[in-house]
RNA sequence: GGGGACGUAGCUCAGUUUGGUUAGAGCGCUGCCCUGUCACGGCAGAGGUCGCGGGUUCGAGCCCCGUCGUCCCCGCCA
């Protein structure tokens, strides 16, 4: 078809912006077909812009011309409608559109651009098979749930920027073509045209540039970062994501806890949200016990300790390994689960830790009568809870420590909880419509999304203190067991300070060392870590000299932060948040893809740009390099 | 690297349990009709390598083996 010059036609309003008192008004409107609607002479077309929808009246008597128009466009044609905004009849008012009131008697249609048929409709909901929704990702970011995710980015974005400006931080740029930094994932590496055979790194995060920036006296920097990680994705993982990087000079945890708190306060509020402060604290062996996870969701219930539960006989009978923990998770409300239904479940529990599970209690109460009924007792379970006794397996070959230090956990006593907390975590997922823990977090996301007045309150309490649970991590350990080295390595980069109180057992008892860093989770979120860093090279030789690192292998990963560190350093400290993951859990998406604009897909694929792909041999040529691949 | 779920029309799905005539439905799409619809309606029509490859069989969407893709989880990512 011939299509129409825009002209200098100029747009007047947004579709979604037009109420009632805007009748009379002279509007020029353009945007997508979202609808159309052909009644012969009267055709309605329903045009899209990012702020909503508008009702476009061509009646062939009033507008021979654009009636015409009107018959040749199709679903996602680009169009400009110039007319009038009129009131509509009150029998023919939309309740369930925002602009339900009005509509445009249309007395001229441009068709701006044609569109080939889309393999979905924008005017429709997310279809189910994501390939199709990432390969036309254009289409997919038209629908009106996914404009609303990325408004909410950008508002969100905005608040933590305001709110940081407020607390005195100074958004500072770091590189993105830099060093390898000392996360411990792997890196992105681009190699040098200029310099044969050698290569830059991208960012894990910017940790050694924003240590630096509190050495050259910025005092309080922070930085939106994207930041990259050459790992496996998750559904709450991507190569490239973007943190909230932030670090102040001459802090105490406290105050990095007021400042996050501030800020992620302003950026829930943003989301129309009030989350509440202060924000609660556990230690990482708490956490560990109570949930079986570093970043527990707290609208589920815990684990007990069931160890109480079973005498000598039972535990021998059971084959349950007396010296671990004997715990009990429970998920509400499932009713009673077949044996079938049972045996799905299976695959969810990691064996590989050293655990097992007893979650027929009709069988064990046979045998162990009051140990069932112990069990559900401690467990707080009412009838309809479903419960699962979750405990160490001493058949299964040892591969982790079971050295104990200083009233801490051991390793294999940790890998019990953890697969509890992770089967926990998995059948809540799996039986969340039965039990409904999540239910009001979603409901305040969508009222909040809804701009409903009531929002914030549901049944009179503040939404966000039933619906979001941010939580404290403190007192991580500072080592880990490596069975396979047999080495104490470090759990977090070696720049985390240790706890003052603890820098004398760093060599005799180093199990017992408490690092000074935290976590900030959030219903089953980690959203972000950080820690008071090590401003003084003393101590910093000695964290390199326990970790086994050699001076000439310090000097060569971090040789200018360790030579800057001597000029001067003041004591820091600081936080990075994943953005990610703040807005998926305020826009309540299931997965982090819902709030990027182009991600990638669980095996490293951009779908849309179709990335990765091979490159020209002069490409090659000139970075000095030559593809071998192992065939 | 490992475990699990899925793959049938553009989309959402049924059919696979127990192999059997020409693989169906809804939405969407195309054409015609329609002046108050808004998930418009009516009539007619087009649309399929049942992900791909191999095998078993007289016969495979259905059974077997392999493979590819998407998703979730473990490992990994502090």
């Amino acid at each position: 078809m011939s299509l129409d010059f825009l002209g200098n036609l100029e747009r007047t309003h947004r579709c979604g912006t037009l109420r009632a008192a805007d009748a009379g008004k002279p509007v020029v409107l353009m945007g997508w077909v979202n609808r159309r609607r052909d009644h012969g002479n009267l055709i309605f077309l329903d045009l899209r812009d990012r702020s909503g929808i508008a009702q476009i009246v061509l009646d062939k008597e009033l507008t021979p011309t654009g009636h015409a128009r009107g018959e040749q466009v199709r679903p996602e044609y680009v169009v400009a409608a110039v007319g009038k905004v009129r009131l509509r009849a009150p029998d023919a008012i939309n309740p369930k559109m925002e602009t339900g009131e009005i509509e445009i008697e249309a007395t001229e249609l441009r068709v701006l651009n044609d569109a080939r048929l889309a393999p979905f409709s924008p005017a429709e909901e997310a279809i189910q098979n994501e390939e199709v929704r990432l390969k036309y990702r254009y289409i997919d970011l038209r629908r009106p749930e996914m404009q609303r995710n990325f408004r909410l980015r950008h508002e969100i974005t905005r608040a933590i920027r305001e709110s940081l400006s407020r607390q005195g931080f100074l958004e500072i740029e770091t590189p993105v073509l830099t060093k390898s930094t000392p996360e411990g994932a792997r890196d992105f590496l681009v190699p040098s045209r200029v310099h044969a055979g050698e290569f830059y790194a991208l960012p894990q995060s910017p940790q050694i540039f924003k240590q630096i920036l509190m050495i050259s006296g910025f005092d309080r920097y922070f930085q939106i970062a994207r930041c990259f990680r050459d790992e496996d994705l998750r559904a709450d993982r991507q190569l490239e994501f973007t943190q909230v990087d932030l670090e102040m000079s001459f802090p105490r945890r406290e105050h990095v806890f007021a400042v996050v708190e501030d800020f992620c306060a302003a950026a829930w509020a943003a989301a129309g949200i009030t989350l509440p402060k202060p924000f609660l604290r556990i230690t990482y062996d708490e956490a560990m016990r109570r949930f079986g996870t570093d970043k527990p969701d707290l609208r589920l219930p815990g684990l007990t300790d069931v160890r109480s539960a079973f005498n000598d006989e039972a535990l021998a009978t059971l084959q349950i390994d007396p010296a671990l923990p004997v715990v009990a998770l429970r998920i509400p409300a499932v009713g009673e689960l077949s044996r079938k239904e049972r045996e799905d479940n299976h695959p969810l529990f990691d064996l590989k830790k050293g655990a097992k599970f007893i979650d027929d209690f009709k069988r064990l109460a046979k045998s162990f009568p009051e140990s069932a009924a112990k069990v559900r007792e401690l467990a707080g379970a009412d009838e309809a809870d479903f419960v699962i006794v979750v405990a160490g397996d001493p058949a299964h070959p040892v591969k982790a420590s079971d050295t104990k230090f200083a009233g801490r956990l051991s390793e294999r006593e940790i890998n019990v909880y953890a697969a509890a907390g992770n089967f926990r975590t998995e059948l809540a997922k799996k039986y969340a419509d039965r039990h409904g823990a999540f239910r009001v977090t979603d409901e305040v996301v969508l009222n909040a999304a809804a701009g409903s007045a009531a929002a914030d309150a549901i049944d009179g309490v503040i939404g966000g203190a039933r619906a979001f649970h941010p939580i404290w991590i403190v007192d991580f350990p500072m080592f880990e067991y490596e069975v396979s080295s047999g080495k104490w390595v470090p759990a977090h980069h070696p720049f985390t300070a240790p706890y003052e109180a603890d820098m004398a057992n760093l060599v005799s008892d180093p199990a017992s060392v408490r690092a000074d860093c935290y976590d900030l989770a959030m219903n089953g979120l980690e959203l972000g870590s950080g820690s008071i860093r090590i401003h003084r090279k003393d101590v910093q030789q000695q964290i390199f000299a326990s970790l086994g690192i050699s001076d000439e292998e310090a000097r060569k990963r971090f040789g200018f932060f360790l030579d800057a560190l001597e000029y001067g350093t003041p004591p820091h400290g600081g936080i990075a948040l994943g953005l990610d993951r703040i807005v998926m859990l305020l826009a309540g998406a299931p997965n982090m893809r819902e709030v990027v604009a182009f991600p990638k897909t669980a095996k490293a694929l951009d779908l849309m740009a179709e990335a990765p792909t091979t490159v020209t041999e002069q490409q090659l040529r000139e970075l000095h390099l030559r593809v071998a691949l192992k065939s």
